[in-house]
DNA sequence: ATGCCGCGGCCTCCGCGA
């Protein structure tokens, strides 16, 4: 490569419903121009995907790897870097009696992508509750084995709101699944097998959201949760340049009740250290975030 | 106004999401 390396931009996104979604998604290409892109709840077959999306994306030199059965779920990555190496499904997968197509990994841009939709677990008594816990024991093994390979991200809808801060009122959740202390230590178990939450390591106190319930007018009113975490390995979470929520997305008619949430990557070291401009106060840990170049882009509420 | 739930399919109800 003679010219200068450019940045990377990664994004999650739970679109619920490919199908339904597919204007705003391609408007929202158009928009942020991300790089890399995890979708999740495609509710779509691959031939199906494919059908709807593949000129399109071709046509904005998007390759695709898309999971998917038809009606639920549905996971895929979208990337105009390299696209390698794709595998479908979570290894150890322990199923709902069977395997469900949650995840999808690639490797784009020398980083591990898995682009993961988690078990929702319904409620705690519910059988599905055990199955998405079961579920992320069998993603930390993931984990565990590929931070062993070199950088890694998992980006999606973990179903899971890592502290109190992440609802928008934790009184509300007495009893409820995404709070619980086995969910939060489930996530836990993911952070020490060495992924750090980059959005939190970068906004260690705002209030930042991703999901708002379609009803009672909670988007409005900014009665979110955030559930949509991307997590990176120490050396891509001290890339980071910039990590927010696009809430854009999320406003208008037709929209998914998910926000994507975008993380933009300096280029990689490639032997030099990147901009060491350190932080007027250095109050984060070490090497999980970087200076924000454009920390304008902002988080959290907006209230006019 | 960001405005009172929305997907797919088993299709005028149900399962699911959280």
């Amino acid at each position: 490569m003679g010219l200068p390396s450019t940045d990377v931009r990664i994004a999650t996104w739970n679109i619920n419903s490919a199908k339904a979604r597919q204007a705003r998604l391609i408007e929202w290409l158009d928009r942020a121009e991300p790089d890399v892109v995890c979708l999740q709840e495609t509710k779509l077959a691959d031939d199906a995907f494919l059908e709807l999306f593949d000129e399109d994306l071709f046509r904005r030199g998007y390759r695709v790897a898309h999971h998917g059965d038809g009606r639920w779920n549905g996971v895929a990555i979208l990337s105009r870097d390299t696209l390698d190496d794709v595998a479908r499904g979570l290894p150890g997968d322990p199923g709902f009696p069977g395997p469900e197509p949650r995840a999808i990994a690639a490797t784009c841009g020398g980083i591990r992508i898995w682009s993961l939709y988690v078990p929702n677990g319904r409620t705690i008594d519910d059988p599905h509750y055990a199955y998405k816990l079961a579920w992320l024991a069998a993603l930390r093994e993931v984990v565990a084995e590929a931070t062993t390979q070199g950088a890694v991200m998992t980006l999606g809808d973990f179903n899971i709101a890592p502290t109190d801060v992440d609802v928008w009122d934790i009184t509300q959740f007495e009893g409820a699944t995404h709070v619980t202390p086995a969910e939060r230590a489930a996530l836990a178990e993911l952070v020490d097998a060495g992924l750090i939450d980059v959005l939190r390591a970068r906004w260690p106190d705002d209030v930042v959201y991703t999901y708002w319930d379609y009803r009672q007018l909670c988007f409005p009113k900014n009665l979110g949760m955030r559930i949509d975490l991307a997590l990176a390995t120490a050396d891509v979470a001290g890339r980071v340049r910039a990590v927010w929520v696009d809430r854009a997305a999320r406003k208008g008619v037709g929209t998914s009740d998910h926000a994507p949430v975008i993380v933009d990557l300096d280029t990689a070291p490639d032997g030099d250290i990147g901009p060491m401009v350190p932080p007027p106060s250095s109050g984060s840990s070490a090497g999980q975030s970087a200076p924000g170049r454009t920390s304008s882009t902002g988080t959290g509420p907006r209230r006019r």
